[in-house]
Parts: structure tokens; sequence; C-alpha cells
DNA sequence: CTCGATAGTGTACCATAGACACTAAGAAAG
DNA sequence: CTTTCTTAGTGTCTATGGTACACTATCGAG
């Protein structure tokens, strides 16, 4: 976009715009899910791309990727940490555009996600299953996917793909997905429930046609507690 | 600094300025050394701050690290990684700016580090012996040290603080000081070893008051293929 | 030749990761 | 009510790797 006669703001050295942009992972049945939003606008009208947008003056980073996301897909007080900083000079083809990308953990069953809004169109992909993407948004998707896989097994955060209460089960699942491998149930269980930061809640399961599993929850402060200790976390 | 009267480069909206900072490291005798350099201008006149400056429009991000490092310290073809992104708003006094911060590494030896350029004062300082620094400064730096001692255990990116042909004493002192800890001798010898991406030399240390001690070079090439099958460097 | 300083080497124990298979519980279907 | 189907839930053994630990070899300096 060329300054237009109206511009009101001026500087002495030209400037890159400053976006941010976000991964928002979440997970379904089977696979490990991204949120994509669908462009209505030149360039790369009609295709998907990550949401995001410009930077304002008055707002941190954090902020701006907070707000975009609250406006682009409804999502609030999740999950959301820095990713890294795309520079390169032709990322978009209208003007030099740097973004400060992020990523995101969403629990589906707590959050109602807007499937659209500001009239455009939010839908989930399955990772393994991604459209052509504008911008140099594929990279920055397979940098988050590639962070999350990293990350995962030394932080707790895979629990915030989880509702609050959940069975061992679903945590395992959780890293088989993510890690794309199987893991065995009993060394599995054995090593979640000797690091003790996952409290057994007196509930289980419903609705399922089988013997119901117990519900655990995530121990955010004996987590902390064992930290400050020396412990690691790690699976 | 306010929009001046000849200034050129107009936009819609107001932009945040774009900076790089870098936190160089080098290993000295016995510490860990980060370059500083003192600020010849307000704010912050005097006082010892990151390298660092203006990312222009006809650069990436990684090219505008790698030019100020170069004009404020002399420095070339080392080891460069973008850290973290820091958009706080009252950063700098004068006006938004947002500084995209990396962190570097040099062997002391190889480089002819420049005491001063561009009429700056440059200097090694121990981590556990900082000035006060201008802007966040402090925190950048602190996050590249925490980055580095996190890092530096599960990629070979130490050898890049040492000549290319080292001791396994110098190795093991590296990982002394920079995890701030005692390893065992014959432990870390048969560690190190046996991961084989060292190539033990035919040459031993020179005009050393007592025993000499075989160099060693890292393997770079050895270090991917046994990555490609696999392995993951630890230490 | 002796002293001082660092190089260089092997073993034993313990803890943890990983392989592996059966019984228990509950819902659904007949 | 019995059978069937499906998942929950549980323990042991082995292999591997981490860690603790002490002495001899080599070389320069005096």
């Amino acid at each position: 976009m060329r300054s237009k006669p109206e511009a009101k703001f001026q500087y002495e050295y030209a400037r890159p715009a400053l976006t941010v942009d976000i991964v928002v992972f979440a997970l379904d049945a089977d696979d490990l899910m991204v949120m994509l939003i669908q462009r209505d606008l030149e360039p790369f009208e009609g295709q998907w791309a990550l949401p995001g947008g410009f930077v304002h003056l008055d707002e941190t980073l954090d902020d701006a990727a907070r707000r975009e996301l609250q406006e682009e897909t409804g999502l609030q007080g999740i999950f959301l940490e820095q990713l890294y900083t795309y520079g390169d000079l032709n990322r978009d083809p209208r003007e030099r555009v740097v973004t400060v990308a992020y990523y995101a953990l969403v629990n589906l069953e707590g959050h109602n996600v807007q499937a659209s809004t500001d009239a455009r169109n939010a839908a989930w992909f399955s990772v393994n299953e991604l459209p052509d993407l504008a911008f140099d948004h594929a990279n920055i998707l397979a940098a988050a996917h590639e962070r999350l896989r990293g990350k995962v097994r030394y932080q707790p955060i895979g629990f915030e793909l989880l509702p609050e209460k959940f069975t061992l089960r679903q945590l395992q699942h959780l890293y088989e997905v993510i890690l794309d491998r199987e893991l065995d149930k009993r060394n599995f269980r054995k090593k979640v429930l000797s690091m003790e930061i996952v409290q057994e809640t007196d509930e289980i399961e419903k609705d399922v046609a089988h013997r119901a599993a117990r519900l655990y929850r995530f121990d955010q402060k004996a987590y902390e507690r064992l930290t400050e200790q020396g412990f690691h976390f790690e699976i």
C-alpha cells in the first residue's frame, strides 16, 4: 500500500509495517488442528491465511496478538507464546512487512470458536491436510508445529489443549498425535502419575459405551512447587 | 525523535520504529563475557547498552543484525541467532520502538574485536559483573543468557565460543562456566568422545608449563550425519 | 633430578526408560 | 440375565546410561 495523500504519519526514515500472526492449535478426535482464515482482500484474496493484523502503537506485541485473535476468531484467555519474527524482504507483495509470529493452544470443548467474524470465514484444518497458504504462512505454521513438538515434551503446555478435567487416555492421545508415534500405556501412566503434577478427581467420564475412566486435573501449583525444587518435566 | 519537517516517509497509520539488538557472548579465561557499547547520545548517554540499530528497508532482520555487529564491533562471520522480539510500550523514552533481539557467539582468539568503532566505546564485561544497562537491555541480556544456558546442552553451539582446535579441558571449562557447575572430568570426556562429533587432530597445545593436551576439532559433517540418523546431542 | 601441574584412563552402582499381557468394569445387544 | 465388546487399569524384568570415584603419565621449570 503506497502512502495515500491523506497519510498523516511522517518519519525521517522509511519504516516497515509491523504485524502479528498467530498459529492457533487445537486437538480434535484424532488430529492436531490449526485455525485459518479466508482472506477477503487482495493480495491472496480467497486464500487461507493465519489470523493476524497490524500492531497498534498503543499496545504491546502480546496485546496485539490477543486482540487480533479475539477479533478474528472470538478466542479469549488462551495460552499464547511468541514464536519467531519474520522479516524477509518480499514476504508481502505490497510493501515491507515484518511480522511477529505467535502460537496459541486452545481447548476446543471449552471455547466457542466463532466460525466467522469480521466478515471473514474461519475454519479448522488438520495440520496433515493444509490448503495452500498466503504469504509465507506455510513456513510460519511449520515452525510453530516444530516448536510445539519440541516444547510439549519438556513443558506442561499440552494440558492447554485439553479440557480442565481429562482422562489419562486423552492425555496420552495428545502426545501421540503431537509426537506422531505410539506410546506404551503402562509406561505413560507410570511416568505421568510419578511426576505428581496431575490431581485425581472423584469424577469419571460420562456417556461412553464402555468402562468409564477417571478424570484428572493438571495441578499448576504442584508443578510450580516442584520446579522450584529443581524438578524437570519430561515426557 | 519527533517527525521532523523534512520527514519524507508518510503512512496512513502510525508505525513503531524497528531495531535489532545483539547480545554477543565470548569466553575469557574464567568468565562468560558480553560485548557492550557506551552510548554517545541521549537518552542514556554515557550508559552501556547492547550493540544494535535500526532495520533498513532493504535488508532482512538477520542482515540488519550482521551489519550492526560489523559496524559497531567489527565482528563478522560469527554464529548469530534470533532470540525474541521486545515490544513493550515504553522501552524507549522517545517513541515506540520494537526491537528484534539476537544473540551471537564469538571465539575471542579468532576475531579481532575492535574496541572502538563509530566513535563509540566498546568493551567486554563479565556476565557476573554487569554495569547498569540502557533501555530494557538488562532484560534482553538475561533472556539471552538463559537461552544460551538452555541451548548449549542440547545443540553443539558451544564450539562457536572456542578456537577451531581446542582441548577437551577447554570444552569442559566452557560448559562449567555456562552451566555454572563443576563437571566430572572422566564422565565428561567419556560422553564427548562417545558422541563421535569431535575429531582428534595430531596436534597438541603449545606454550603450557605442564603436559600438553591433545587438540580436537568439532566435526560438523559427522554431526549432521548422526543427526539424520536420529542422534540427539546432549551434555 | 625433583617438583608441580595437568593429561589421560576404567569400574561399579544405581536409577530410569522401555518392552511386554492380563484382569476389571461397564454398556449394549440378544 | 448372559454374552460380547470395548476400554480401564495394573507390575516386573532387562538394558542402558548417569554418576561417583583415584591413580598413573607426561612435560616444563627450576
